[in-house]
DNA sequence: GAGTCAACGATTTTCGAAAATCCATCCGAT
DNA sequence: ATCGGATGGATTTTCGAAAATCGTTGACTC
């Protein structure tokens, strides 16, 4: 949500990236404790940035707090999964409208790069190497962020951008799911090109369908 | 956002609490520096908890962080009232259609309970004690979030609330503002008819409306 | 006179230890 | 045997001071 606080200008900032990856990467657990003394030894530092480091993730819904019981890692429910995506569809959807009909120059040019460089990548496969995930998981995010970065309001982009996050726990968690019944790839190349077609409709259309298949899969998977 | 960190459990809590309700009513105006020496002696509490309070404080947009360079209160500016009201009418409009057709016997009577709770004190005048004047605004909020509280989606419950926080800020900073010129308790009725009478999309509408109103008054108040 | 750079003061940020709190366990009484 | 209440250990929360950082002031050079 906000670079300035994710680089290395404090300790808390480095704290809150190294956690919040960890987190995300799934080396900490839904619903695993997270005790100050582990985090301090893992991070290198005393108690105070790693508290404010906690106090950042939990207001952007990573990690919950049980007043005088610590931090856990926030846990994974099918339900949420629904919400979550329900949420996306309709607030990034929206996003997408707008920006589709109001973006310049500029923006097709985005949304025409980013696509370019996560279509380098192929995706769904069990034998990437990590970093190339990784890589994956990095270009995925920009393409959607440039997808709707013309659509003028910075408290929409804000809640896209929490809400991805989120949503993202859930993809990373299940890693190669259903490279062969899906088309991942084709989607993405659909919304990138009913954007720059000006169709906002129809790209706000796609874009719901596109998260309603990943939900779709990712319920497979937790069914199991 | 949760009632259990808001509450006299930790000190933390208090100086959030504490920081915010000054933010609120103004007595911290916007982008007004907020020194840790100022607010220690005023919480009569050491850095620790209000730091915390602070970090909180900015995660929900009360605040802003210049890292090195300390916290200071959020401005406020007409753009971001425009951003925030059409963010509202997207994400509390789909929410009130959700809950109005999910709502059980539950929800109407803590619809009705709340609107009733509210119509009993007037508005716009700008002779109340402020007493009264704050009692109003919690039993506004109150009714709202009654509205939408059937919506059957936490995260969108969140949203909403986070943005009638912001929100709520404008609007206390004019506070007797166009008591003539508009019916605000007759709109209040309305929604509350609506919603009851179980219609939808008539409900949203005049949800959207009445934001639009707000928003059209304090614009007249900004340009002033 | 304009520009560069070092030292200062004000403030934030971090540390390490002390205080407070919670949970589990154990003891004794009914 | 079960319940109520005190005790201890583990952990969070808070404190007060030290360290780090930023903007500024002032002297010094060109």
């Amino acid at each position: 949500m906000d670079e300035k606080r994710t680089g290395g200008k404090t300790l808390a900032g480095d704290a809150y990236a190294a956690i919040r990856q960890k987190i995300r990467s799934g080396e900490f657990r839904p619903g695993e404790r997270l005790r100050f003394a582990d985090l301090q030894a893992l991070c290198g530092m005393s108690v105070t940035p790693v508290r404010e480091a906690l106090a950042r993730l939990t207001a952007e819904g990573f990690t919950t707090v049980d007043d005088h019981r610590g931090y856990s890692v926030a846990s994974l429910s099918l339900e949420e999964l629904r919400d979550v995506t329900a949420a996306r569809q309709l607030c990034e959807g929206e996003a997408l409208r707008l920006s589709v009909s109001r973006g310049d120059a500029a923006w097709e040019g985005r949304v025409l790069a980013t696509h370019h460089m996560l279509a380098l990548i192929p995706q769904g496969r069990d034998d990437l190497p990590s970093v190339m995930r990784e890589d994956w998981e990095e270009r995925h995010a920009a393409f959607h962020a440039a997808l709707i970065s013309a659509c003028g309001s910075p408290v929409l982009l804000e809640i896209c951008e929490k809400l991805f996050s989120r949503a993202d726990r859930y993809r990373r968690l299940s890693v190669s799911l259903d490279g062969a019944a899906r088309d991942v790839a084709g989607e993405h190349r659909m919304l990138m090109e009913r954007a720059l077609a000006r169709d906002a409709e129809g790209a706000a259309a796609a874009l719901r369908e596109h998260y309603g298949r990943t939900a779709a899969a990712l319920e497979a998977f937790f069914a199991a």
